[in-house]
DNA sequence: TTGTACGCGTTATCAA
DNA sequence: TTGATAACGCGTACAA
């Protein structure tokens, strides 16, 4: 690879004068800027980022970890795409780096790019406690932003969806149609999320004077298998149920499968929620209703934030986002079982 | 942020002797080895990887390149979950960056990675052509691989799905099972697959003498949406058809949705197939069969290759990998229409 | 308008 | 077993 030194030489001038070129910064005349272009096109020179970033301490470049778990599925795909779009308009680029399966290799994958002295890094942890993030952002001199998890000290440095709250409202709307017996999917149990979306689906039952029945409240693990499991669960079981929330539509689709399987038509005798709202489900079950999760929105907010904390200019703080319920169909009310009970 | 100068001074050595117990490489004595490693401990250093990888360099970094209007569905969670996964064995970091939407921006981010000093690179084209790719790779000093692409020149630098074979497959099934009216369904029109896969359809249908109809070949944009606007339109225009081949899982769903909505059962009245293999679909849908790409075994050779290139001692080539039709619920044969025909 | 010289934080090659 | 010292390729005061 050709260096700017070559270019110099070839060019009849010094690196500096290269570098004026290229930066556009500094006095250089029309002939030897047209001199250098050409020795540049000649020796086919591009510039070493390293050296770049090195020399200049900048990388124009943000970060984001995810652990290859989760690279799968829409959540992580609406994160991702909304990320890359939203960066291309400020001209930096997106990093995305393997988070693992560890808390520590989660920390070695900001660490890795903290020491690639990226500008920023955005982090959707899967291992990390809230208190190692807490440490990560008050040891690191680089904007950090942290999606879906509640932080207890750097509360600004996150953005977080209302799980507990989306999971209430879906509860409380099922308990609003009439439903009494509904049953809970959850997801995988270390996963922050998945508490979050039980205690809701609690507290709207407490709420309104429902008792919680633990045998209504089937651990699940985010996979269609799981939620279809849960539901065969239930029925080898004879309990009685008119609804099924599911802590996310993998699992809510599996259900539907094993209902439909079972003779047991959605909605008109179970009602069936997810959350996350997999684009391709409604066409093919319009049955299943879904709760949205405003992925774009907090990504949106994310990156606005972490371009203020490098150029300045941003005010508006919203920590805390919410779902939307998206109902595909009337969800009827027609207790399933309770003759059999 | 400390340097590896200020833990020499700290521990009482040379910045040489620090670098020696770092990389491990070369004599040190254990009592200044730990008096190093004390040092690093009490300055809180972190080596700056940008410095590191311009003296030496090498970077332990794999790049990846794939377009962000790619960054959904689920081949491209298969490629990245794939080559994450399996670059995890050899302790180097995989580096996704968005190639944007245009050739120009898809070259940039491939010299983006190159400038970063990326050990090698690979593309999932999208804007790229042929010529372009072949360009780069002659001039390009680093291993680069192409995905999903077959290169004139550098053969040995690429690794295809023969979607063409495939869709001849799927479509010489669907003949041998009675079809003679088969639909088929494109993917946009600037995409190479979108080429093969309709190529491969029309050769299976001259392999058994059956005439091409245009009016059967319906223009789709991978979206659901597209998938069921060509249902109708076929449905709207009185073409006879009993099976529909939809060149991604997406549309066949989009399509299998308005068959439904007119009344058609499937598989009874009209068979379809899709290709890729969306992990969720046959949990709602299994009269949906499809075939799957092998996504996971062509990023392994991808992997493979690279690492054999950087390292040396991979031997067995590969270069066209093969589909595997999927069969969810026997495809059977009721040409629908053509009594109306 | 241009060139010189130093710094960025490492690795690597010599001597000592 | 250690320590100077020269790269690595580029940015940037400062001087010319």
């Amino acid at each position: 690879m050709s260096t700017m030194k070559d270019v110099a030489t070839k060019a009849g001038v010094s690196k500096a004068t290269v570098s004026r070129v290229l930066s556009g910064k500094g006095y250089v005349s029309e002939a030897t800027k047209n001199a250098v272009y050409q020795a540049i096109e000649e020796a086919g020179y591009r510039p070493n980022l390293l050296a770049r970033h090195l020399a200049s301490s900048k990388s124009e470049c943000i970060g984001l970890v995810v652990t290859n778990t989760l690279y799968n599925g829409n959540y992580f795909n609406e994160l991702l795409s909304q990320a890359a779009q939203k960066l291309e308009d400020t001209g930096r680029q997106l990093i995305l780096v393997d988070g693992k399966h560890s808390a520590e290799e989660e920390q070695q994958a900001i660490q890795f790019l903290l020491d690639l002295r990226c500008d920023a890094v955005i982090i959707y942890p899967r291992f990390l406690t809230i208190d190692a993030l807490d440490l990560i952002i008050d040891q690191c001199n680089k904007p950090v932003m942290v999606v879906n998890r509640k932080l207890r000290k750097n509360q600004s440095h996150c953005i977080c969806c209302d799980h507990k709250g989306s999971s209430f409202h879906a509860t409380k709307y099922l308990i609003e149609q009439g439903h009494r017996e509904i049953a809970f999917i959850t997801g995988s149990p270390d996963s922050p999320t998945t508490l979050e979306r039980l205690s809701g689906y609690k507290e709207a039952l407490s709420t309104f004077n429902i008792p919680v029945q633990d045998n209504l409240i089937l651990p699940g693990k985010w996979t269609p298998t799981s939620g279809a499991a849960a539901i065969s669960q239930l029925l080898a079981g004879k309990v009685a149920f008119s609804a099924v929330l599911a802590s996310n539509d993998e699992m809510a689709i599996g259900a539907m499968k094993t209902l439909s399987e079972a003779g047991i038509p959605v909605p008109e005798k179970v009602s069936v929620i997810g959350f996350d709202n997999i684009p391709t489900a409604p066409f093919l079950q319009p049955a299943l209703s879904s709760i949205k999760d405003p992925v774009r929105d907090m990504v949106n907010e994310v990156i606005n934030r972490l371009i203020s904390m490098l150029d300045g200019g941003y005010l508006s703080h919203n920590n805390l986002f919410s779902s939307e319920l998206i109902i595909r169909d009337s969800v009827r009310f027609g207790p399933y079982f309770t003759s059999i009970k």
